[in-house]
DNA sequence: TAAGATTGTGGGTAGTAGTGGGTAATAATT
DNA sequence: AATTATTACCCACTACTACCCACAATCTTA
């Protein structure tokens, strides 16, 4: 038995360089699908956060967001929202991609950043913003978080 | 495994020249299928915008009108309104495309436009304007945006 | 423990992409 | 038919991106 395709644990601190380029945790680059030719897709979190597919779990998403009939201005909004700021990268010969200017922006990332594998997908986080994040998210949600125990088993 | 033919994905600011010419981005061009022989379908969107659908895409749509009955006051409508102002064009040498003054004015478009990837068609938005629809939209539909969040798996 | 391989980081460079303007070919109008 | 207007093509400039090479630190293996 090995670690599943496409899925992703643990933490790394790594840094963006001057270009905008960040590496890509050796072992996550591992775990990618061979069929994913290299290539991510970066987006925006809906946390203050980057989040990075592998590609062919963005395409399952696109799948589902082109039955979406743009008769419906629900719709439209929707589609719009999640993929104006997705964009595929296929990482370099050192492991890194590149992160656009506006979701550097977004997710307040100076130069030290939190890597997070989130099963599905990867998180990018400013370390501080995450800490911040992650207090009020303790107050709030205790009752949530009882319920999601009954679902599951730890 | 790689990206979907006619998906288009990503924002870009863009600015249009003196001539009402518009460059598509090179990632959109790439990903326009061979038999679209560089062209697209330009109209007026459903929001204040400009759409601009592959060829192919385009002639579905127009198969789909086909079979709406004319009997039917609503049909008729929906019919002259999307068909009136789509025109082809073909992308130049240098990978731009031409917009029509009446198109211009109905997105109320400027100089610079943000260039938006919606899967199956690309959207031209003035900034301002976008940001004007989002605030609308933010107020009124918040319930059925998380229910759409709920069907579909981020 | 020493040698080799792997991994994260930094920087230079050639090719590509976006933009602006000029000119020829085509279409429209008088 | 001549003139004007419009469109499409061509050339040129700038900025940026992707690729390449290099190095240091860490981990692996003999």
């Amino acid at each position: 038995m090995t670690l599943a395709e496409n899925t992703f644990i643990g933490e790394y601190t790594y840094s963006v360089d001057s270009k905008g380029r960040l590496n890509i945790p050796s072992r996550f680059r591992k775990s990618l699908s061979k069929n994913d030719n290299n290539t991510f897709v970066i987006t925006k979190g809906l946390d203050p956060c980057i989040w990075v597919y592998p590609l062919s779990e963005w395409l399952k998403i696109e799948n589902n967001l082109r039955d979406l009939s743009s008769v419906k201005n629900i719709n439209r909004t929707f589609v719009r929202h999640t993929t104006r700021y997705a964009s595929p990268s296929t990482y370099d010969k050192q492991g890194r991609v590149s992160l656009t200017p506006s979701l550097i922006e977004y997710a307040t990332i100076d130069k030290e950043v939190l890597i997070i594998g989130a099963i599905r997908k990867i998180e990018i986080w400013n370390p501080a913003k995450l800490k911040e994040v992650d207090q009020e998210n303790l107050k709030i949600e205790q009752d949530s978080y009882d319920e999601l125990a009954d679902k599951i088993t730890l």
